[in-house]
DNA sequence: TCTTTGTAGCTTTTT
DNA sequence: GCTACAAAGA
């Protein structure tokens, strides 16, 4: 018991001991975070306050899930199985499968991933003849799980123009279909739990007495919805003596939230504040990861922010290095100098493992990547593609999804004709129309199709019955493993050129099968039916967790990722890259509303990564979308107190090695403006000449104005000069 | 059915 | 400038 508690700072101590109660916790980066929460729990358990049953712990991601387990593990003696720890999408799936047809959906519902979503909603717009030109696939799916994440139905949206009561039609339609078949998207988890528990008193109350304390880990990511969900869950507003509130403890970071894009609602903090009356917030302040001037640095750059909860991070560890700024000409020279660096701190005795590179967007690695790549470091790119999404795995989920629900529309499409078997696009597109008219499933029209019981489609359907037939019985790894062999998939992979890496794949799959079925057994707790290691409890599996993004982190390797994704990471040494203006700050953001300050948010976020040594390295010219562009530093350089900066250049004057790429030296028309140089307009203020086009009268410019954005003038209007 | 050609887009991302 | 995905040809 005090070893629990042993080694925590004052204000660490006080929230995790705090007496039952709501709660916030505003932790900064590197503050012990993640520690808190999980000592907290195990406090509350070891000093018999609740039992594990009466925990509730909800995180963003499986990694941070299985996190706090791991560490509950080595704090406590009992199991941890009682507890509910988890995703929010983990959780509701779990709660939808224990009481689904309360939620009105088949036992055996599938999850339908983003690419599976994407793929639903463009055969709906196919067969509702909706013109996908006019309502983009994509743009629709980003208003409906937008709706979703504000709990709004389709019957409730609000149309305010042609445009959107057309894609509401469409919703309608969408939800229409996904019920129809079976199917629930990730919004809809969230959406049909939330709805379920709102609608379903004694299922309210069961689960209000059940969940005495509920904890949230990044709470600054939670959305409209999830938000509702846990005050709906803790009984927030109950005025029932005999089920009281349970006590909601909040962990999170304003200052960390970098997700406002999806649906992240920040105002939840103030919120949570005031609709819970907290009277007071912990704050965590004192950091164990960075030296001071690292986070001197951060705290100067956040102070830019409005509105903010306030916070300000500290260390007892000593001010440490300087920051190191590097000014390069090109992006190359920018991934030259970085690879040189790297080489001199590898050569000190750095691991590369403790080196990350990090930036604003996926695009920029492939500048750095080939540098490396050239100078024969070792790195690792995180972000790729993931396990579960590789297209021979989604082919033989496809199929085993179709075992389970034949009405899967989305699975049914992907595999009708893969391996091929000779059913074209005709054939697809009858099938489709017939199943439109029978509002049935397509596999339900395939099974009914009138005669011809020799035809390829009849026999696809013969082939889905004989898997569900011969594998009945079969353990979960043989059932899929079977599944290959009999779908025509391995067939297929064998005889193609890169099929070998394919089938080493899909070999993992039914690898994978085996880890899930183990680790099922031995949590056999009652609580954890939705792992029971059937068929349907993978398939949620296989949606919910997409799996590591890469397979081969064995080597010593330098670690490449966007900022983003560097969130809850630390390294010894970290280079931002890319500190430009319309990088980074993104151009995009300078439209949407508080985007520069979730930018300056992502810069704090990058910046607190660093545990010793961090390098800010900006390039005056960079290659974007097949065209030189001629970048500003990103003001975010100039926000940083310039006492702890280094700064060193190879630019400005210097004379350089590879020159100006040839061609990009024209001048802007006939005016004597240069592509690259500063000038002044009245109201934009000072930018950089990107581009131009056009000559005399119709000369226009394309200028970056930073933070004023990218703005195309005409020469003869605009009144440029020279600054 | 497979290959070729064309064109749109291109910030961040977990579930 | 590159990639991804869709429509058109062999």
């Amino acid at each position: 018991m005090s070893d629990l508690l042993a080694h925590l700072n004052a204000p660490q101590l006080a929230a995790v001991t705090l007496p039952p109660q709501h709660a916030l916790i505003l932790a900064g980066a590197g503050s012990g975070k993640t520690r808190v929460l999980t000592t907290r729990i195990a406090w509350l358990i070891s000093t018999g306050q609740v039992g594990p049953a009466g925990i509730l712990a909800v995180t963003f991601t499986n990694k941070a899930a299985k996190e706090m387990l791991t560490r509950l593990a080595a704090m406590l003696p009992i199991n941890t199985r009682g507890m509910w720890i988890g995703t929010f999408h983990g959780l509701c799936n779990r709660l939808l499968r224990a009481h689904h047809r309360e939620a009105g959906l088949p036992a055996e519902f599938q999850i339908l991933d983003a690419a599976d979503q994407l793929a639903a909603i463009k055969r709906l717009l196919k067969a509702l003849a909706v013109d996908d030109q006019k309502y983009p696939p994509r743009e629709l799916m980003h208003f409906i799980n937008a709706h979703k994440e504000q709990g709004i139905r389709a019957a409730q949206a609000e149309a305010y123009d042609r445009y959107t009561s057309r894609r509401i039609e469409c919703y309608v339609e969408y939800e229409r279909q996904c019920q129809r078949e079976g199917v629930v998207d990730f919004g809809e988890l969230l959406l049909r739990s939330y709805e379920l528990l709102q609608r379903n008193e004694p299922l309210r109350q069961h689960y209000r007495a059940r969940f005495r304390h509920i904890l949230v880990d990044e709470f600054q990511d939670t959305n409209r919805l999830q938000y509702a969900w846990l005050k709906l869950l803790a009984g927030h507003g109950s005025t029932d003596p005999d089920a009281p509130a349970a006590c909601l403890f909040a962990v999170g970071d304003d200052d960390q939230s970098i997700y406002a894009f999806r649906g992240a609602e920040i105002g939840n903090m103030r919120d949570l504040q005031r609709e819970f009356e907290l009277a007071s917030v912990i704050r965590l302040e004192q950091n164990y990861r960075s030296q001071g001037n690292i986070l001197d640095a951060a705290n100067a750059l956040i102070r830019q922010n409005r509105g903010r909860l306030g916070k300000n991070l500290w260390t007892d560890a000593g001010a440490g290095e300087p920051i190191r700024v590097y000014a390069a000409f090109s992006d190359t020279d920018e991934a030259r100098r970085i690879v040189d660096e790297i080489a001199e701190l590898v050569r000190d005795g750095v691991s590369r493992q403790q080196i990350a590179l990090l930036y604003r967007a996926n695009a920029q690695s492939r500048v750095l990547e080939h540098q490396l790549f050239t100078a024969g470091v070792p790195y690792r790119v995180h972000g790729g593609l993931r396990f579960f999404d590789r297209q021979e795995i989604r082919h033989a989920l496809a199929y085993l999804r179709l075992i389970v629900n034949p009405d899967d529309d989305t699975a049914f499409a992907r595999v009708v004709n893969f391996p091929t078997r000779g059913i074209g696009t005709r054939s697809a597109e009858a099938l489709q129309e017939a199943a439109h008219a029978a509002q049935c499933s397509l596999y339900a029209a395939a099974a009914n199709l009138p005669g011809k019981s020799g035809s390829t489609i009849a026999r696809f359907v013969r082939l889905i019955e004989q898997l569900r037939s011969e594998t009945a019985t079969l353990p979960l790894p043989e059932l899929i493993e079977h599944v290959i062999d009999h779908s025509g998939l391995r067939q297929h992979y064998l005889g193609e050129r890169d099929g070998q890496d394919r089938l080493e794949n899909l070999d993992e799959l039914v690898n994978a099968a085996t880890v899930f079925v183990s680790d099922a057994a031995t949590a056999t707790d009652e609580n954890e039916r939705s792992d029971d290691g059937r068929l349907s409890s993978f398939l949620a599996h296989a949606s919910l967790e997409a799996g590591e993004h890469q397979a081969g982190d064995d080597q010593e390797a330098v670690q490449l990722m966007t900022v983003h994704s560097a969130k809850g990471l630390e390294f010894d040494v970290v280079f931002i890259t890319g500190l430009e203006q319309g990088l980074f700050p993104h151009e995009n953001a300078a439209q949407e509303r508080d985007g520069i300050e979730e930018e300056r948010r992502l810069m704090y976020v990058a910046v607190t990564r660093a545990r010793r040594r961090l390098y800010l390295t900006h390039a005056e010219t960079r290659l974007l979308h097949g065209q030189t562009r001629y970048c500003l530093p990103s003001v975010f350089l100039d926000e940083l107190p310039a006492e702890l900066l280094q700064r060193s250049s190879r630019a400005s004057g210097t004379p350089r090695a590879t020159g100006t790429p040839a061609g990009k030296q024209q001048t802007a028309g006939d005016s004597g403006l240069r592509i690259g140089q500063s000038v002044r307009h009245a109201r934009f203020g000072v930018g950089v000449i990107v581009a131009s086009e056009g000559a005399g009268e119709q000369a226009r410019v394309q200028i970056n104005f930073g933070n004023g954005g990218m703005k195309w003038l005409a020469l003869s209007l605009a009144r440029l000069t020279p600054a």
